[in-house]
DNA sequence: GGAGTTATTGGACAGATGCGCAATAGTGAA
DNA sequence: TTCACTATTGCGCATCTGTCCAATAACTCC
């Protein structure tokens, strides 16, 4: 293969590293796979990093992230706490595919035996929660909601999207993507003291891309 | 070792593998792990067993379905349906270890790739799922709880609870045990229109071992 | 041009994996 | 006691894994 920059190289296998775990789940990433997807030989993949645990914790927290900067951007861009959570709700909803939420299933359950994917994982869950929390935080202060520990609320409703992701993903139709998306906005609507049906409804031209998660 | 039955011996083989898989999981649950757990050589695993991946599904259902069990004869003693839910968030809040919850966790991560699997673990949630509604139902019909839709309380409440159980144990404290517990706790009170705190505490001498999931 | 640096190769290594198979050793019936 | 049956063994096979390393090729600076 053509010669790199270090720089470029290691970001082109990050992202290699991150398409072969969507395809193929993490467990079942290996550095031949990586290689193949680069077009380039195995060892060079070692010449840039020095394991392969390394390697895939760095693949899974770029991705989180950028997740987690595209909701932060869709939120910041609201104009009062309930408009905030309501993108929130659209950012995370509008997932076309489920392999961003499949990463984070693998994830958790190799959290235990990869201490550094665990740390990462755990990192970017707090991120989450408390995006979740400022906005409850604020939506309290100014009056619109009503909440007695924001921080057990945000943990609650990030919780309960995962739980019910969790099932349109790993299951197939248990639960469909619509029913997730109205059940936890319900839940959300009685927990924060807000009028029913106040965070339903998907402006059409808000963010075609969305939370992927 | 000692020549058993054909029915003992795949009940050993069932009940060895499932050890294995809690001590480090699915996905590194291998023949000769459980060979060696059993005190028998590899080969006789396959005399059993057409394949590894059948094996691992055979032993997840059957913990699974005993937990289930266990948490339905938990409910099934209860006077009332408040006294019900009580004993449902007591069967499953108990868990002592957390690799009861760690299988799940391998299991929807590993749904998406083995379809047996995923059978097995969908029609497993939806029974969990089935549980809990009859206590809602029941427990709006006998006028002691409000509930508009019970089927999504009940998914609601059980994604709730297995979200916030996933942080317990994926990430160490992210949420504690006890703060998974009271939460989901508060979370029915207030979706169920009960009195705050009804569902709180722990009798102490009710069910030893509990739920493990 | 030549020399030094380093990105890249291709394969070796030791270990693990699922699975299959001939040989062995218990067991129950005749 | 003998014989058929089959549970059990122990190892072999092909394949895969992460990691390492000497050789090679491309690039930069003098």
């Amino acid at each position: 293969m053509a010669r790199m920059t270090p720089e470029a190289r290691r970001e082109s296998i990050v992202a290699a590293t991150l398409a072969v775990m969507h395809r193929q789940g993490i467990a079942a990433t290996t550095v031949r796979d990586v290689a193949a997807a680069l077009g380039t030989s195995s060892g060079l993949i070692h010449h840039y990093v020095t394991s392969m645990d390394e390697l895939i914790t760095e693949a899974f927290e770029l991705a989180a992230t950028e997740d987690l900067e595209r909701a932060a951007a869709a939120v910041s861009g609201g104009t009062d706490p309930i408009d905030r959570l309501h993108r929130f709700f659209d950012s995370y909803t509008r997932a076309d595919d489920d392999s961003g939420m499949q990463l984070w299933l693998d994830a958790w359950a190799e959290a235990a035996r990869r201490p550094a994917l665990q740390r990462a994982s755990r990192r970017l869950n707090e991120a989450w929660q408390g995006l979740v929390c400022t906005i409850i935080t604020d939506g309290c202060s100014s009056g619109v909601m009503r909440c007695a520990d924001p921080q057990a609320a945000s943990w609650r409703l990030i919780s309960l999207l995962d739980g019910l992701t969790l099932q349109t993903v790993a299951h197939g139709d248990t639960v469909s993507a619509e029913q997730a998306a109205r059940w936890s906005r319900r839940a959300a609507e009685q927990e924060l003291g807000l009028e029913p049906g106040i965070l339903d409804g998907i402006e059409p031209g808000a963010r075609p891309s969305g939370r992927v998660r």
